[in-house]
DNA sequence: TCCTTAATATTGCATACTGCAAGAGTTAGC
DNA sequence: GCTAACTCTTGCAGTATGCAATATTAAGGA
């Protein structure tokens, strides 16, 4: 399947540079992300700040939503919420609804860092898109939907907050 | 280019466009690194997997340089090497050169594990750019270009093996 | 209604990753 | 030769992660 240059066929450097390219861009992404998050002061890791990401898009949720969301096991989502719970960054309640579920809501000083950091990144993103020509944004998003429709990944509905590093 | 009274400015539109097929375009690449990395018997870890490539690119190669192209702590690149030479995936050896450096190597196993899973990365990204139209593959390559120098990140070296996930 | 089953949160246990600090051995430079 | 820098190593602490077990609570069926 590697290089047969049939119509639809795909010869390997396609592939290699399609890969290197989307690989570049990536790392680019992770820097400005990694860059904006360890620039807020109250020490959040990675993890925590995706935690806060789920609940600011989820809203108040009970744990096993939470951890679903996240893709870790209850127990993880347990201990973390019970660390940024001592933080003062979410709430911990027991549910109106029932009595076995735990409510998890973002508290105020969690919504700060979100919107902190989420801040800082559409700025440096900004900057970079700012540096690109003008004509070719509208190719670039293009191409990329093109991309992630052959890959079949539903479009991200995170409009800022990258919360996946 | 659309609506973009200023040269060289942008509306909140480009932004959000951008990031979103970016974030998209990453989301993806992401899964397909993590699934086939899940799919390795021997359970590797991502940062045990991220030395490993490491050591396939750089060679033999001292603790120090390593834990320097990881960015992480020498003392962390420490015990992933005790673990990694423990499963028998690497190799500790004194240095020729200097009775205070250690000699770290890939061992077959650990070659093993990454060309399987890099062999398993390029197939499923091979298999998403064959189902892009064969079109469109340049337009992609040039516009993630423009944007990775507009942000000033050097291109990527690593052909496949992905290992930042 | 009562009983069984499922859902939910929680804790115990084990492992991995991470950084900081200190120490011991080794090399380099002066 | 002495001092400084380099290198590896270990101790300590905190975070993330999953599996298994347990207690409580809700739901559903006989």
């Amino acid at each position: 399947m590697t290089d047969d240059p049939v119509p639809g066929g795909l010869d390997a450097t396609d592939v290699d540079e399609v890969t290197a390219a989307l690989l570049t861009a990536s790392r680019l992404l992770v820097a400005i992300s990694a860059r904006s998050l360890a620039a807020v002061d109250d020490a959040v890791t990675p993890p925590q700040f995706r935690l806060l990401v789920g609940l600011s898009t989820l809203g108040p949720a009970k744990l096993v939503a939470l951890a679903d969301l996240l893709g870790v096991n209850p127990s993880t989502a347990m201990r973390m919420v019970d660390r940024l719970a001592a933080a003062g960054l979410v709430t911990r309640r027991a549910s109106p609804q029932s009595r076995r579920e735990v409510r998890v809501e973002l508290a105020a000083a969690g919504r700060a860092v979100v919107d902190e950091v989420t801040a800082r990144r559409r700025a440096d993103i900004a900057a970079v898109v700012a540096r690109m020509p003008a004509g070719r944004r509208r190719a670039l998003v293009d191409a990329l939907r093109t991309f992630t429709e052959a890959g079949g990944e539903p479009p991200a509905a995170a409009v800022l907050p990258l919360g996946w590093t």
